[in-house]
DNA sequence: GTCTATACGGCGATAGAC
DNA sequence: GTCTATCGCCGTATAGAC
């Protein structure tokens, strides 16, 4: 699929790449097309070339993004439990809690941002969190606790979502382990 | 202190009004000051004579916000117990279900926003999680939890900061009872 | 105090040379 | 494919009539 674009340049990546890291530190909407190009170092004018419109900018955000879970899911699944999967993804959150404190969490500030902002982006949004619920509850399921498997994976992402929004907001990091610790404890009650 | 700005004709408070309703609906930096003029009913141009920067129309939204919450931590403080104002506080935010999964949690959603708008708003939005925060934390500490009390806390608001993100993402409102439900359950163990 | 008109800058987007 | 130059619009903010 890459062949498709003959350029061998990567400078759709890098602008990609400029993009995610912008729109992560400052928001989608703080970053003109000036600044992701600068960031990137492509020439203004030549954005163009590879985004027919802003919003398409927007799309591959999302979508670099989404492909970093997957890849993060593709690694869990080697896993040999769904229990160490679930572990493995509150350490994996914790261990971010550095970039958490300064920019906030990289899927949940995203998504925020592009709910608001609604349109096509908005909606293309959804799965940035939605999906690993989905994940999650695939997981609680495996573990046998029945019907309480989506309600678990409700209460486990909202715990870290909404930690990493404290972080974010207090500055702290410590944050982060704190509750980790305590989604960790409650795993354990299951 | 009201009587300081004689006019009586109420502009600036259906500019605050207005601009707090546009900054939750879409977000504040979507909001320009004559969609906010519009909004409140009042000419383009007589927005500078109540706020001189489009910064200070922050300033009072997030003013705005933090009063809805010392408003309503007084009503909770004529509860009996702190485990009741506790969970108040919890039914309070499901009661607000069906606008939380619109437009996401009154106060994080603001927060996020302004964090990473960064410059003198970010700081000034702290206090819209952190207050919350040392509410919760005073609460646990009378119920006797001890030095447990600040985990608690981060972990009771994280839930809810959590789950509203999640209801935003999903549209989906039940989320915000289930996990409700199981916050106030996990109360009743401490 | 209230409002109109407008200055000024930066943005997304386009045209077209190379 | 790559890049420069520029258009047109909309944003904040100001000047000044009333």
């Amino acid at each position: 699929m890459a062949a498709l674009k003959s350029s061998k340049s990567g400078k759709r990546e890098r602008l990609v790449e400029a993009a995610l890291e912008l729109a992560y530190r400052d928001g989608f909407q703080a970053a003109s097309i000036a600044d992701i190009a600068k960031e990137a170092d492509v020439p203004v004018g030549n954005v163009y070339y590879y985004f027919k419109t802003r919003d398409q900018i927007g799309d591959a955000v999302i979508d670099a993004r989404m492909a970093q879970f997957e890849s993060l899911r593709g690694r869990l699944e080697k896993l040999a439990t769904p229990k160490e999967r679930l572990v493995a993804f509150i350490d994996m959150t914790v261990g971010n809690q550095e970039t958490v404190a300064a920019r906030g969490c990289p899927f949940g500030s995203l998504a925020a941002e592009f709910l608001k902002l609604g349109g096509h982006l908005a909606g293309k949004a959804r799965p940035m969190l939605a999906d690993p619920l989905e994940w999650m509850e695939a997981q609680f399921r495996q573990m046998g606790v029945g019907d309480a498997a989506f309600a678990c994976a409700v209460h486990l992402e909202a715990g870290l979502r909404g930690v990493s929004l404290l972080t974010q907001c207090t500055g702290d990091p410590k944050l982060m382990e704190i509750e980790a610790a305590q989604l960790r404890a409650w795993l354990d009650t299951l």
